[in-house]
Order: C-alpha cells, then structure tokens, then sequence
DNA sequence: GCCTAAAATCGTAGCGCTACGAATAGACAC
DNA sequence: GTGTCTATTCGTAGCGCTACGATTTTAGGC
C-alpha cells in the first residue's frame, strides 16, 4: 500500500523480475549480460519474468554500477545541414549496431556553446566523443584534456588534433574548383559564401580557392551572404555582383545551396552558365545533377566520414587502433558537369 | 597508490571537492541543486573547489539517485530531412534552455526500429518522449502504456494520439493544393512522390489530393520515385509520365525537393511552367522563392511544432496543462508563387 | 556411492549522488 | 547570559544495478 503505488513512472526492478523467476537478482543481471552464461532452464524462467513484467533495464543505475556507459556524444554546428546530418545519420547506425547511443549537441558554430556542451556531455562518462573541426575554445581543451576519453575530430583534415582525425581538407577543395576553373581561361572570379564569419570550413574552401586563382595571376571578389544561405538574398546579392563586376566570368560558391541561388538569378537574367558565367558548388548536393545546366561541384565524403568515425571510435574503445591509424585523411574528388 | 590509479576515465567525485573545500558532501550537492540556500562563504570555497579539481558532476548517480532524468527522447522517420531536422534544431535549443537533454532516434521510417528505440529510450527513465506521427506497433504501444511518460506525437493531427498532439493535417495540405490548382480550371492531375509506401504522411497528403480532384470530376496519375528522392530518377519518371499521359496539365508534389526535379525536367523540355504544366510542391524549402518560376508550395510549421512541443512537455512535467490543452492543430498555408 | 572439477548461482559491497530528518550555528529579544 | 527561532550544515540510507569472490549444484570418473 505504501510502496506500491510509488511516485511517478518508476518502473519494475530486476529484483521483481528475479523473485517472479525464483532467482537472485544476480542471475538475471548475468542473463541479461552474458545470456549463455545461465543454465537454459533458468534462462528461459527468467525471460519469460521479464515479458510478463515488461521489464526495462534502467540504464543509469548500470552505468553507475560498472562506471561505463554507453553513450557517445557527438556535436555537430547545426544538424540542419545535410552535410552533418548524413554524417550523423551514418554514424548513429555504426554505432547503435554496436550497442552505443548517441547524445548530439548542436553548436550552432558558437565556441561558447560548444564548451557548454561538452561539459553537459562529459556529465554523462560518455564512452566516446565526437567534435567537428580543430577549433575549441582554451577551456574546451583544458576540460578535454583531463579526461581520456577517446575523441573523433570529424570534418575536417590538417591539424594535429587531440586524439583520432577523421575528415579531408577543405583548402584543398577550394584548391581543386579553382584549379579546374582557371584551365578553361578564365581569370575574373568571384566566390560567394554563407556564414563566412562562423564556419572554419567555408572560410578555408575561400582560403584555398583565392590563394589558388591569385597564384595564376587571376582574381577573387568575395560576397557573404548572412547567416544561412537565403535564396532571395543569394539572387540580389548575385545581381549586385555582376552590376558592380562586369568582367566576372566564374562564380565559386560555398555550397550547392548557394549556386542554385546564383544559377537560379543567371536564369533570370538569361546570362548563359557556362557560356558567360561559370559556376560550381561544394557538396554535390541531390538536385546538383538535374539544374540545368548540371552544377560542378565537389562530393565531401559525408557518409564515409560517419562510418569511419565509427570505425577508429570502435576500434579505440576495444583499445585496438595502432598510433598511425588514428588520421584519417578521406579525401575529396571534383564532381565535373556542365556549369564549368 | 592502489586507489588512485582508477580504471579509464573516472573523475573527480563531490566527496574530494567537499574535502577540499571543507564541508560535506551534502552540502556541496546542495550548493549544485540550489546555490542560494547554502552562505556566500561555503559557496565561494566550494566552487573554487569545484574549479580547482575541474569537478563535473556524474549525471548518472544523480539520476539514479533522485530517480528522475533530464533526458527526453525524441524519435524521428530521418534527421536528414530539413523538415524534422529544423524541428528538432528548435525543440533542443527550447528543452536545452529548460536544462534538458535530447536523446534522439531515427527510425528510418520503420516501426520495428521504432519499437526498439522506444524500449531503448525508456531505459534511461525519460522525463518526456517526442514520438514522430500516430503509427506505433501494438508491442509499442503496451510499453507506452505501462509508462507515465509524457508523450507528444508531433507532425500529423488527427487522430486521438496517447497523450498530447502537436502537428498538423497533411490530408488538408493535398486538399489545399487541389483546390488551388482546380480552381485554374485544371483536371487532369498527377501526382509524384518520394518514399510512398513508407511515409504515411505523404500518402495522407496525396489522399486529401486525390479525393480532392476526384470530387470535382478530375483525375490523378500517381508515380512513386524509389526510396528517397533522386533528382534523375524525378527527370526521368516525369518525362515517362508526361509521354503516357500528354493530357496532364498539372503536377503535385510530395514535396519541394521532387517538384525541383520536375521543374528541372520541364526546364530542359522548354514545357512552359505554368502555361503547360502547373507544378506544386510541398515544404516551402528556401529555394522555392528563386527558382523559375518561384515555387507554389505549402508551408509547413516545421519549427512551431518544435516549439510547441517543447512548450506542451515542460507545462505537463509542471503539472499544469490543461487537458483541453493537449492537442494542437497548428494549421498549415498556401504560398501561391507562380508554378501554378 | 564418493570425490573432484567445472558450471551455475548467489550474496555482498559498492558505483556517486540525492533526499530528508537530525544536529548545529547564528541572530535576536529579553 | 539565556532561550527561541531560523538559517545552515551534516549523516544516513538508499536509488537499481554490476563485479566478484563464495557457495552450491552438476557431471563424470572410478
């Protein structure tokens, strides 16, 4: 009467479980473990307990009883991003087969935010972690540092890192537009970029584009779209350029979001992509195959960068990974259509 | 020298801060749980003590302890859709603000995987569960039932839901689309989708669609796309389906992503959009302003729901939301571009 | 039937924290 | 100084589970 009806969704125990199968609650923690480690017999009594009882583990008093858990957390800048969400989505399904659950943290590419999180996430003695980038504030590091949890830098490629490296360079796939561009002859460049300010990534694809294009002798006018990318805004903004840059004669954006807005207003205008202007992306995004004309762009190894995430994560945690396979450089090929 | 070696990642506990900061443990786990109600002096040396070990708290033993979790679970059909993913982006950061923690689950739309992200999840003693749409196995549903979580379905509306509702109905978004374009005197329909036979709520939208036109006298061609959209595939099935059917004078879309493949094949087949064919899509994506023409499409609340929910949990972990205030309908518009 | 080794089961002692009542200190009036 | 009330602080008893050594059961050989 008193300890039946207890406060809220408190739920059925193991020793419940083990009374209705006439076991000590020890076995059944053991069936529940190491199934083939309890006589069949009793195995079947105790499953049998738990369907009736519709018993649930409670994960955190085994997470405090063996002082592991199974959580890995992961912080992306924004899941609204099909980039990170892929990787995520990879990610999520290499590491849920096995057995781990991911706690995500968003960001919002605002270090302060990131620190916040990683406490928030430390909280919890995760397994494992998952960063994007190299960039985390003094105090993000000195709080990494005390704890020797295996840590993934995802997405990006060319800094020491603190534990395992898994991503590619985005210089370079700056470097590998602006190479292709300038092939064809053309000099006068533009790039246009969201969240220039905030995103490491899209500023090291601007980075590795204009070194590139001004090492030819060309040049590079950058336009920053605020915030995320507008489609409206992307459209004036692209118009402006042209107006004020006549002489323009290729436009390189951060994403493929960025030039569909860009081609979308050049259809406007009837000004002929390749012909007047060239134009390439970065993401080889879905619809990058059907524009018209077919959008240049570059493929980033989105999935491929979750599954080894998974894999290296793993492979840490069974304590199995040599020193030297800790970086991962995955790499990043250009997607060649016809807006080039 | 025998304890201080621990085993991986164990951290400093609440009783070394407490030593070094004089007091006991009580006391530091109080000035964690309510800073205001221990005196200035304690407070001080505790959190110098606190900062001095780099203290983090076990999130674990407090949630064993106090039997209740700052976890809520939220399951989604994919996080790589910008409509789940934008509502997710804006339940954490209203749950984060109210100090919880996301636990997110990606069913891939499958009901199996759902059942077992639901036991799952329950397994951490969740404060609340966000749960994607009204379809849950039976074996989902008698878990939920010996559970007093609180729960929102979120996306859909309509039907009774287990505890509180926040969407919208997608039978009215078809609906809403067929009256538009029947209003141009159009008849002959056809509607094209993505992941037909595994989202529900695309099929409820093609219903409300089809009964629709079906009602004033019209037809509807329906073309399924395999899996997710592949914007070739889209080009492709459109123009087969355009070859069968030359009679068709308007096309509907699952959603936006779709109708920008079509629209790209109607490009590239100079058929005139509107004159020709009409076209309408369904998410108001950013690019439906730019393209050519601007997209007619319908708006979605993909962050209202998200704040809603947010909003419909906390007042019911507070104990003070009205029944009648469980469900909500948040309604859904036409944004009448061009394309139709 | 008896002995031994292996297999199966059990009991106990925590994991690190919170809840709550008991104990102590502090403030104030007389 | 003493008593009383309130503001702080503390000690203890778990939360539900796992780890691990102790104990019991079982199987096999003679």
């Amino acid at each position: 009467m008193t300890k039946r009806r207890r406060r809220g969704s408190q739920r059925v125990t193991m020793g419940e479980v083990a009374r209705l199968a006439n076991v000590s609650p020890s076995t059944v923690s053991l069936y529940l473990r190491r199934p083939d480690e309890v006589s069949p017999g009793r195995a079947e009594k105790i499953q049998a307990a738990i369907d009736r009882l519709g018993y649930l583990p409670n994960t955190m008093a085994g997470g405090l009883a063996s002082s592991r858990s199974n959580v890995i957390g992961v912080l992306v800048p924004t899941i609204t991003n099909s980039f990170f969400s892929e990787t995520l989505e990879t990610l999520e399904r290499h590491l849920r087969s096995a057995g781990y659950q991911l706690l995500i943290g968003n960001t919002e590419f605002d270090d302060a935010r990131e620190e916040e999180l990683i406490r928030s996430i430390l909280s919890w003695n995760p397994a494992g972690l998952v960063l994007t980038g190299f960039l985390h504030t003094r105090k993000s590091l000195s709080v990494l540092a005390n704890n020797d949890t295996p840590i993934v830098e995802m997405w990006d490629y060319g800094q020491p890192g603190l534990d395992m490296v898994v991503g590619f360079s985005h210089h370079a796939c700056g470097r590998l537009v602006a190479e292709h561009i300038l092939q064809q002859g053309r000099r006068r460049m533009a790039f246009v970029s969201t969240n220039f300010q905030r995103d490491v990534r899209a500023r090291d694809r601007y980075h590795g584009f204009r070194d590139t294009v001004e090492a030819a002798g060309g040049t590079v006018e950058l336009r920053e779209l605020s915030g995320r990318s507008h489609a409206e805004e992307t459209g004036r903004l692209t118009h402006a350029l042209m107006q004020d840059h006549p002489e323009i004669e290729a436009i390189a954006c951060s994403n493929d979001m960025v030039a569909l807005g860009v081609l979308c207003e050049c259809q406007r205008q009837a000004w002929d992509v390749p012909g007047r202007i060239a134009l390439a992306g970065f993401g080889n995004l879905d619809f990058t195959t059907s524009t018209v004309p077919p959008l240049t762009t570059i493929e980033p190894p989105r999935r491929e960068i979750g599954q080894h995430t998974a894999r290296l994560l793993l492979a840490s945690l069974a304590s199995k990974l040599p020193e030297a396979e800790k970086r991962l450089d995955l790499g990043v090929r250009l997607v060649e259509r016809e807006s080039v």
